[in-house]
DNA sequence: GAATATCGTCAAGTATCTTGACTATATGGA
DNA sequence: TCCATATAGTCAAGATACTTGACGATATTC
């Protein structure tokens, strides 16, 4: 009973990026639960983060390292991992020599299929817990966050990217 | 150039945890640039999701486990690092002979002091960028979000059970 | 053609986190 | 008091997710 410290409230931190921090976190990991227990055994939160930047049709593995803003052996690697499970498939590119085109196996496809199940029925818990109004206004103050924000200077900039809706 | 392909529009995703991770990730590339620029080259972001946990009166490195949601070894590494970079310092609790007390050094709190300046100006920013009300509407958000999170381990909450797990 | 840039790969190293095993101290009875 | 058990922290080993550096193969440019 000599258990009497934190004299005070220690006020944890409340400011938006650790806001944003723990509310991401939350999500990553009540998604990859439900990915692991829809029998995605192979998913982790550094292979989504990749896979994000895989559009349904594929891409070519270069224009991945541009979007993921990571290194390229960290691509290969994450891609390695994704391939020897089956998840993706790297084929020649018909049209440069050095190129790759990376495109889903259907295991990929079921798992995406799967991924987008579950994030609405997150999104529908979100929901759910604080109020259709303030969801919405969630997403717009982040994607106006997003649409804000300083377009990385030069580099081959996208013109006019107006991704920002539908899904 | 034979740049052509991406046949159409990739869609990235827009849901509600890529945009928090998105914007999670941002904000914390932002902060730590600054931090770093500001001279503290000991920086990252796994030891700042720590230092969150750590108030400014210290604590006992015990209830960082509870707090931050990582295994006890990962804590004491961490804590380990910031110690060998004279951010934090353990002392033996007085209280209990097995525990220890971690308290931040004076460089430590200089660091702090200059992370809230930072994360002030970044703040700033974000209100410019998207305007107050919105920005005040995403903090709404994430705190309701964040409140009714129900899982706490512990804790002598059992009052209303109100987080219903959805379907 | 030859210089140069780009694409992907191989190798090695770092940071962060995990599980397992262990020591020392505290606590709560019998 | 002594013992069973729980708790606080540490040590060791390994997995994952990255990094930088070096390199060969193909494209592009002049």
């Amino acid at each position: 009973m000599v258990k009497e410290l934190d004299e005070k409230a220690e006020a944890l931190p409340d400011h938006v990026g650790w806001r944003l921090w723990q509310a991401s976190r939350a999500w990553q990991a009540e998604f990859a639960a439900a990915m692991r227990a829809a029998g995605h055994a192979w998913f982790s939160e550094a292979r989504a983060g990749l896979l994000g930047h895989i559009p349904r049709n594929g891409t070519r593995q270069s224009a991945l390292i541009e979007r993921a803003a990571i290194s390229k052996q960290a691509v290969q690697q994450l891609l390695d991992g994704l391939e020897a499970e089956d998840v993706i498939e790297r084929l020649p590119d018909p049209r440069d020599g050095r190129g790759k085109l990376v495109r889903y196996t259907r295991k990929g496809l079921d798992a995406l299929r799967d991924g987008d199940r579950i994030k609405l029925e997150i999104e529908r818990g979100y929901i759910d817990r604080i109020g259709e109004w303030r969801f919405a206004a969630l997403m717009d103050a982040l994607r106006a966050l997003d649409a804000g924000r300083g377009d990385e200077p030069e580099t081959t900039t996208r013109p006019r990217d107006e991704t920002a809706e539908s899904k």
